[in-house]
DNA sequence: CAAATTCGGTAGCCATGGTTACCAAAATTA
DNA sequence: TAATTTTGGTAACCATGGCTACCGAATTTG
């Protein structure tokens, strides 16, 4: 019954190392429920009951996040083999911090939280690995918004500019590259307004830091920068 | 060696449902090393090379991320039975990616990560309790950090006060309560300095949003807090 | 190709909040 | 109890950066 999904499976980092033939016992272990939702439909509500781990089958799902204030936030976009809830699924709140909304006509399969963590005398290796891949997952999550958190907490917009410039110059590994985002884009991810955003860059500019021009980005003085991040 | 801390151990999350018995033996499986600090001396030091889960079983440490500039921001304050370094367990970087200090004098226990997650037939059944608890705690400091982030991206102070203090709300269930933080603290966790804190704090109690006398809060108008927040 | 839209730089204004410095109350320590 | 340290409120000053509004260039669309 689930023999459909087999090659979003082998994608899908929570199945990894878990021999395709032992999914089907895993499953009639875990009893996932999936369901099929048509565009704009809500998958999951925020404040409502949490009914399990989510993996996308197919389609795109959209994990939208609303603060205080009302403003609707888009956290994520997740394609197929790609989960959500997964931090929510062991927190312990049982309700859904986030919303979830189909982006195109979509299938997404549950794997209940209880279920997973619940003891299993049949599956046992296959289960183990299961839990063991969810705590490298959720791990790296953590990781991921440690990561954030560090940019967010630089105050001024010049070091947020430098530390998000010295990222690009590390992984690109050359002092001239693309910028991956457009200016309202990077101004959005750090969390400032666009104007003030091209003013700063344009005093980096002056001083001689920098070079650029649209996105293509050439650092003059790395050494410059990389003193004023943080 | 350890039985000293059996009390300890009942309150750690990370031992919940093993059987205070069987803890000597997952012990002489993980052979965890136990140190005592005096106040204010580091716990661990970030970018040094990472020796293990740290388990708090005396006094108190503060998890501390510092930046370039010199900037302090508190992550986390854990008492006794709670953990510190779990994400970094299994990042596979092999060094502090935060520092820890003690808060008080304080004794701390760490547990090899490269033994949680390997395989131990003796004790397979407290060992893999120990794994699933283990995933619990850590989508729970996720939690924690995908909320921190919640809170560096708000802009204003007000907003970020207004949604800390509804936040201390919604968990005491009453308008009236003990701030968990010192100025000091809770300026360091907003990212904000601490006279600027003050301000607008005291701007709130003028305008009969709150009152307050040092660490007790109590909320006049929620909805006027609530409609600040974010 | 022309029209419309998106994108990014610029400028002026001014609110927010950082900085410094000081003081008084509370808590800790000798 | 007296001395010291910690904690928190206050005020003046001013740098940073948000906001609005505008414009030209690039890109997309009809």
């Amino acid at each position: 019954m689930f023999n459909k999904w087999l090659k979003v499976y082998s994608e899908c980092d929570l199945f990894r190392g878990i021999d395709p033939e032992e999914l089907n016992v895993v499953f009639t272990c875990l009893k996932p429920k999936v369901s099929s939702y048509e565009k704009n439909e809500w998958v999951a509500v925020a404040g409502e009951k949490f009914n399990g781990l989510g993996v996308v089958l197919a389609g795109e799902v959209v994990v939208v996040k609303e603060n205080a204030a009302g403003d609707r936030v888009i956290m994520a976009v997740n394609t197929p083999g790609e989960m959500f809830g997964e931090m929510a699924a062991f927190s312990g709140e049982g309700v859904w911090p986030v919303a979830v909304m189909a982006r195109t006509a979509c299938t997404v399969m549950f794997l209940p939280a209880g279920k997973i963590v619940g003891n299993c005398e049949r599956v046992c290796a296959s289960h183990r690995l299961l839990i063991t891949n969810l705590l490298e997952i959720v791990s790296g999550k953590a990781m991921m918004l440690h990561r954030k958190v560090e940019y967010l907490a630089i105050k001024s917009l010049r070091g947020k500019i430098s530390a998000f410039l010295m990222e690009q110059y590390k992984r690109m590994g050359s002092p001239t590259f693309i910028l991956p985002l457009k200016r309202n884009e990077l101004a959005d991810f750090l969390n400032v307004s666009r104007p003030s955003l091209s003013r700063e860059m344009c005093r980096l500019r002056d001083e001689g830091v920098i070079e650029f021009h649209r996105d293509s980005i050439k650092i003059i003085r790395v050494e410059a920068l990389k003193s004023m991040a943080g």
